[in-house]
DNA sequence: TAGATTGTTAATCGATTAACAATC
DNA sequence: TAGATTGTTAATCGATTAACAATC
């Protein structure tokens, strides 16, 4: 009885297994660009396209195009390749386009306002319903036709709104502070542009920090790097 | 005789790869997040620390962090760890911060005017000398006190100004076309925000590219299958 | 059917981690 | 000297590429 109950677990786990093949970090780091290089094929009314082809256009192996997508079933037809229109639609819905999110940006300083003015998130189905700041002198107005309300309600706001994601652009020193409010408030994604590795207990909720000032070092050290050589060197 | 040459050449070839010895991407991309750290432990008054305990705070392996830092040189102490002072010298060194780049802002919009409020540039020790942008009714005026100037001006500017560091705020129709004027103007890094890869010519032009979109579907990917599961699914 | 191109397995490459001898 | 911790080599892990059988 018991040896029976040992296979038939195993051989269930194996099937959930299966089923799961968690895909790996590399692969979903691309995904947003294929997205972006099919969304160009599809708008110049390419109709199919081989791995081949696309591996020419996007400057990876042919190879690792096949197997990232893949991951996620077969798109492609032996023979044919892979049609546009299919294959963005496919990619579209892993990448949760059509889930029709609702957003709020919290912060509405110099970059909070550049990313409201965007069109960065209607693009991806994305629905920024809200601003939010502790200004009183902005506080009550409108930016880029965003109502813009006081930090202090955001929580409330979001479990009333269904707001899945928050976009933080608040200082730093801030930022831990307002993310609470956010998981608080039932956000599951934050956009994190306060410079630092935001920590959140719930592990259902997910984090994507941005670290413009690493992206600027790192292309200090390529150019010091290029350019090391050139001059004399006084070390 | 000619077996010796061979042999010398062998040789030479050695020692040149020796001291070469690339060091690799993932190393290079995560410099500037020791820095940050080392940073903060700096303002923080430690004067100290072991691998140990920045792989702690770091949350990455200590094995990691002392292979990172040795590509570089040795700069620990066996049975002291490293002296925070002197290890975010050799980092910022080695990241450029004391290079005084000088930088321009190309595309004087949203984005381009948030980039020129923040402190990023100063703080990692680039100058930025001017703004530029085609639209006549910001030509000539002044951004966070950054003068704004004609877009065809830009090659000669950078040329005259010694300007190395070129951030491309720009429409993506106008990246190509204004990486050229950069490139012509001898800038050596691009940090393009164009939302497309931007391909260069000149090997010795380091770019950068920023895809925020593709960070942000990611996000919702995340968010997607994490999410998924504790709804009906009417797939 | 023959040609093309995928899906998938196996081989290679690179990056991370573990272990430990060197040394402060 | 003993304890601590680096620098560095070897082992492991994961990601990429190559190869080819399956199949349209």
């Amino acid at each position: 009885m018991e040896s029976i109950n040992n296979i038939k677990g195993t051989f269930e786990k194996k099937i959930s297994e299966e089923k799961k093949t968690a895909v790996s970090k590399a692969v979903i780091k691309r995904l947003p660009r294929y997205h972006r290089y099919l969304g160009e094929l599809l708008r110049s009314d390419k109709l199919r396209i081989s791995s081949g082809e696309l591996s020419d256009l996007m400057n990876v192996t042919a190879s690792q195009i096949r197997q990232d997508l893949n991951c996620f079933g077969g798109f492609g037809q032996q023979g044919y390749g892979y049609n546009v229109k299919y294959l963005y639609g496919k990619i579209s819905e892993l990448l949760g386009v059509n889930e029709g999110y609702r957003a709020v940006i919290v912060g509405a300083g110099n970059l909070g306002r550049a990313l409201a003015a965007t069109h960065m998130f209607e693009r991806r189905g994305i629905v920024r319903v809200a601003m939010f700041d502790n200004n009183p002198r902005v506080v009550g107005t409108k930016i880029n036709d965003l109502p813009v309300y006081h930090v202090n309600t955001l929580a409330e706001y979001c479990k009333a709104e269904n707001v899945k994601i928050g976009v933080l652009t608040v200082p730093k020193e801030a930022a831990d502070d307002v993310a609470k409010k956010l998981v608080a408030g039932g956000v599951m994604g934050i956009w994190n542009f306060a410079n630092m590795e935001l920590v959140v207990e719930d592990p259902n909720v997910v984090v994507e920090d941005i670290h413009l000032g690493d992206s600027l070092m790192k292309l200090c050290y390529e150019l010091k790097i290029k350019t090391e050589g050139d001059v004399e060197d006084d070390g």
